[in-house]
DNA sequence: TCAATAGTGTCTGTCAGACAATATAGT
DNA sequence: ACTATATTGTCTGACAGACACTATTGA
């Protein structure tokens, strides 16, 4: 069983996590990219990601939110497993596998971004390191394809939000027109949010009641990704 | 970098493969699981699995289907790759990565049982090694959750089937029933499946249309994984 | 009062389920 | 003709989208 360094690591394939974050931003989804410093691929642009650390890490999902923390100073949320990749060509250091995760997140959770992160439409990606343009896609295909009426979409809001900018999420998230009124029915029918009591102030027209998630809509939200 | 073999070790986790094969059987669905040889969990049922070989595989897909070919005798098939599993626990032998993929088969392919390999029903499912027992759980919960009228069911069912065994598939795998003119009327409309031309035979009652899939709908049903 | 958007009420077409009615094989 | 399904037709309630209407704020 004992065989040279080579052999063995030609057995044990490179073990990474990559994390595409998504948020509502300037009225479109976009992700969270970062310049790579180093090689392969420096200088291009590429999703948060790095190897996982068995002697650090007590799953994958610890090893892309410790991956997050560290290299995007981004606190704990929840994410939720997207896919796996693996195959011999997509990192140029060896065979490799990738288990990719996803996050939504309200714009207003981003820290400032730092001069090597940016925020990228995902409608006219650009280029992006290793096989991350692919990962983005189906990303997005996922949570477009996922429940249109699932509260995702609300997790792209801040905690507090009107209808009509819950609407609106749907609405980038899916890429389509909703009517109103139907929204407004189903959603509310749903009991995934309920008022706040508060309303929109400082608008020059009539002003919006507040709403947020109800307990059971985010716990709901939270156990999606696990069907 | 260069460092002791326990180190590297240490720096990458095992890598494997785990397939849940279902299957319908004696009306309810069934899991092909096989009897371990070979410590951990000598003499336990488990999922069909195994390393991946970088040397030898171009995906871990690929290696899942080979795993199937060599451990259980299976042709190739779709599968369709599930969820990962990872951590320091879930197998004996160290912190460990698996790929877990989910194929839906009919019962007259798969071939004759050897004295290791046998179907288990999904409901009532004995203890399985590793954290199989979880990977089952989750891959029944997919099929039951994804679209309830996707094609997929009908993968359980030979090349051709009359419509009221389509819509009992769809109701073990569903675990409800199903009234029989909306499944007509859905079905077809859906351009998922098109007559043969023959009819049963040899049945004291009158006897059902054969039907088959169409092409499109094979295809469908080939490329809903990848969404 | 006006502009602008929030929010409500009503109508209508679509569709799933319930269930009655009809069709067809072997016996 | 009789039995046991297969298959079709009709009715009805739920619901989404269309759209007209009312409400409410600051200017």
């Amino acid at each position: 069983m004992p065989t040279s360094d080579a052999d063995r690591r030609d057995w044990r394939p490179i073990a990474t996590v990559d994390t595409v974050i998504l948020t509502l931003d300037e009225g479109s989804l976009k992700v969270l990219v970062h310049r790579r410093q180093r090689a392969p691929f420096a200088g291009a642009w590429a999703l948060p990601g790095g190897y996982i650390r068995p002697g650090e890490d007590d799953s994958a999902e610890e090893a892309a939110l410790r991956v997050l923390r560290t290299k995007a100073g981004l606190p704990n949320f929840y994410i939720e497993q997207l896919a796996t990749y693996s195959g011999p060509a997509r990192d140029p250091r060896g065979w490799s596998i990738s288990v990719a995760f996803l996050a939504l997140v309200p714009r207003d959770l981003l820290p400032d971004l730092a001069e090597d992160v940016s925020l990228a439409a995902v409608d006219g990606l650009p280029d992006l390191a290793f096989d991350h343009g692919r990962i983005v896609r189906d990303a997005v295909a996922r949570l477009r394809g996922k429940g249109a009426y699932s509260s995702l979409p609300a997790a792209l809001l801040p905690e507090s939000f009107t209808l009509p900018e819950l609407q609106r999420a749907y609405e980038i998230v899916l890429g389509d027109h909703i009517d109103a009124s139907s929204f407004r029915r189903k959603v509310l029918d749903l009991d995934m949010i309920e008022e706040t009591g508060e309303a929109q102030a400082g608008v020059s027209k009539r002003p919006a009641k507040l709403y947020r998630l109800t307990g059971a809509a985010r716990t709901f939200n939270r156990t999606l990704g696990a069907a």
